[in-house]
DNA sequence: GGATAATAGTTGATTTTGTAACTAACAAGC
DNA sequence: GCTTGTTAGTTACAAAATCAACTATTATCC
């Protein structure tokens, strides 16, 4: 058998599997706006994730973030510690609960927010852009699905 | 300003943004997959698409894999030792250029790549089995757009 | 109320990745 | 044929991710 029998094995392609054309996409994707948020403020993908997701919701707990963002929360716990170095977001315990700390963005943080979600409303209509309304529509509710989101 | 109107901020959702739920999708949907080349056959991600660069295309040298899958060269020189050192996969120089190396499959190597294959095959009809066949040839053919893939 | 388990978050050791500098072989210009 | 530049691939060191063990606090249950 020679190796190029080898290669057409069943009809399966690695440039249609769904995993890798995913992780293609994404890095691709995510490759320009990380330069925003790495040079403009020195951050981590993590760091990024954890700002957004305070400035979008509020208060929030490390756990709270861990859930919705499905990051790990020693990572969670690093962000937090550089966020916090940084002045982007500020911690106090829970009266309620000793174990729990209550993150909420500085107005620094805030900015710092604000300046990137414009950004990535840019870039993202930029991707959209990309394709139609609809089939943009039809691609994120495809990729919520995917990503077991909301 | 309240914390809770900060984060009506614009009409941007984080949960909308691409790059995040390609990310998001990415790694939801590689998962499942990555407990079998990991567990079964002790590999990484990178050695895994290595391993089905060559399976698929037969010979190649380290360049045309980290160019084909955008893979740094670096990461391709460490997967293609781990993957020598298992026995997966053996190197010759060229004759014509002392410089590359031509990478072959061993039988284990195609064996192994064979099975993930067949497995990988099964693993994208059900991430596919999600959506009716139109709506994921439309998703495919968006993916490859924004990955840049062919 | 005291032992046991569970939870929030941190820290340390190990692995993996990323960046830059490096070796070796070839190519081009003169 | 010898300098200069380029390319294939490796290696060393720093940055980051992963995994397991740890502290501190709360919940459970007898």
């Amino acid at each position: 058998m020679s190796q190029h029998d080898t290669a057409k094995n069943d009809d399966f392609d690695l440039q249609d599997f769904l995993p890798y054309l995913l992780n293609r996409a994404a890095e691709e994707s995510s490759l320009e706006f990380q330069q925003v948020y790495k040079n403009r403020y020195g951050m981590l993908r993590t760091e990024w994730r954890v700002l957004f997701h305070l400035g979008n919701y509020g208060k929030l707990t490390a756990k709270e973030i861990g859930t919705r963002a499905r990051i790990h929360k020693t990572k969670i716990s690093r962000a937090v510690h550089r966020l916090e170095t940084r002045r982007y977001l500020k911690r106090s315990r829970s009266e309620a609960d000793r174990r729990v700390e209550e993150l909420t963005l500085t107005p620094a943080g805030q900015a710092a927010y604000r300046d990137l979600c414009s950004i990535a409303a840019q870039y993202d209509a930029k991707l959209a852009g990309l394709f139609s309304a609809e089939e943009t529509d039809l691609l994120r509710k495809m990729l919520r699905r995917l990503g077991h989101i909301g």
